[in-house]
DNA sequence: TGGGTTTTGAA
DNA sequence: TCAAAACCC
């Protein structure tokens, strides 16, 4: 008999909690990773980042693993196939996971519940990925919150330490099975390797020193680079809020709005597709396909919105304060539905996590909880003169910004699509009250 | 975590 | 005359 440990969204050893507890279950345990065909087929493209990156941190756990004499087991397939298989060839008593929320996950994860429970084998998931699930900072009516500063007064009412002690998984290596066996290249999995890379994970100094002089600041790269890290588990969230709370509330924050949304999609999936409020369900959005072709592009002639989503397109990464702007210029100077910006950051951003993705989509777009409201209409050129008024930022990912006819060409008039912005969200309202 | 326009109050 | 405050969207 053994047990299994999936990994999927917790790609490191250490101060794991799922993998602690397996590793403390008495058998020996299969460390398994499945590249989930599900998923992988609906990437855009077979030279994602995300995958390789995926796949590197595969290698790197495996060679750890190959120095306490085990290997990771990596599957290409249906993930109920998968276990479908791995039952055949093995006496499994338990399989033992990190809790996933959302939609997705959660539909998969019923599935493989239900087919293992057919054959008696045991499922359980563990918190890993939060301080708190969706669940455990509630109203004192019992509804999940919808608005982020209560929500984040009682998320630190309910903290205490206790919370952030690391689950050492690292010291049970020896429990893994005891075989090595070889891993399949990023080409045997249908993808091909590229240039963008995520950044090297810094030191808990370098991030929090550089988040607290620069989070506002595009030009200087001050931003903590740890979302794609966090995405995908290759460091753990109770690190990261020991970290913070002794050095940076804002920081700290940044961390409570991540859980925030993803206990809002949770209790509310449909606004992972749907206006979360829908008193804006009569906005009529104008669409224009070849707008939001120049705006994916970075040819908008506004250097800000430009210079964000070059950024994005060669590396995979958008300052903050940037995406606001672009996010604000999508909706409310081209009046672009929120989904299509929210699908093209989908597909291109490293750090992508779902929850937060839509959550700060419709937070833009005035459509969500707690959301900027309808008026409030970013002017690109402001923003610049406040957050790069040296155009270091903007020169950096639009050389030719000097160049006149990059000057004359304006996708929009900024007063011009203000009012436009306005007078349809207005409309919007008037015809939700009939 | 906004911006544009008008009003106000001190020089 | 001008900058800060107030007010609207």
């Amino acid at each position: 008999m053994i047990n299994i440990f999936w990994f999927r969204r917790d790609l490191r050893l250490n101060d794991n909690h799922g993998l602690f507890k397996a590793l403390n279950a008495g058998r020996k345990v299969l460390p398994l990773f499945i590249f989930d065909t599900e998923i992988l087929q609906k990437l855009e493209s077979t030279d994602d980042a995300r995958v390789q990156f995926i796949h590197n941190q595969i290698e790197k756990i495996d060679q750890q693993l190959k120095s306490v004499g085990s290997s990771m087991h990596v599957v290409n397939g249906n993930v109920t196939e998968v276990f479908n298989d791995l039952c055949s060839k093995y006496e499994i008593e338990q399989v033992f996971c990190n809790s996933d929320y959302e939609p997705y996950g959660i539909a998969r994860d019923f599935e493989v519940n239900k087919l293992l429970g057919s054959k008696n084998i045991n499922f359980q998931s563990f918190k890993d990925h939060v301080i708190f699930e969706k669940d455990e900072v509630l109203k004192p009516d019992g509804k999940p919150y919808t608005v982020f500063t209560p929500y984040s007064r009682k998320w630190k009412d309910h903290f205490n330490d206790e919370m952030v002690k690391p689950f050492p998984s690292e010291t049970y290596l020896e429990n893994f099975i005891q075989k090595t066996r070889s891993l399949p290249s990023l080409t045997a999995i249908g993808f091909q390797s590229t240039p963008i890379k995520v950044p090297e994970i810094m030191t808990a100094q370098e991030r929090l020193q550089s988040y607290a002089d620069t989070r506002n600041l595009p030009a200087i790269d001050g931003t903590s680079h740890v979302g794609p890290h966090l995405r995908f588990g290759t460091i753990s969230i109770r690190n990261l809020v020991k970290q913070a709370l002794s050095a940076s509330e804002t920081y700290l924050n940044e961390l409570i709005w991540r859980e925030f949304f993803m206990q809002i999609l949770f209790h509310f999936p449909y606004s992972a597709n749907e206006n979360f409020n829908s008193k804006y369900k009569h906005l009529e959005w104008r669409n224009n396909e070849k707008e939001f072709k120049l705006w994916c592009e970075g040819r908008t002639g506004f250097p800000m919105v430009d210079a964000g989503m070059r950024e994005l397109n060669e590396t995979g990464h958008m300052h903050n304060r940037v995406r606001m702007v672009v996010a604000s210029f999508l909706t409310k100077h081209l009046l672009i539905d929120w989904r299509w910006g929210e699908a093209y950051f989908a597909s291109k951003l490293l750090d992508f996590e779902l929850a937060s993705n839509v959550g700060n989509w419709q937070w833009a777009a005035g459509t969500g909880c707690d959301a900027a409201p309808y008026f409030r209409v970013f002017n690109p050129s402001e923003q610049l003169k406040k957050f790069d008024s040296e155009l270091k930022y903007v020169s950096k990912w639009v050389p030719e910004i000097n160049d006149l006819n990059y000057c004359n060409y304006l996708i929009v008039d900024h007063a011009f699509a203000r009012n436009r912005a306005l007078e349809t969200y207005k409309k919007a309202l008037a015809q939700f009250q009939h």
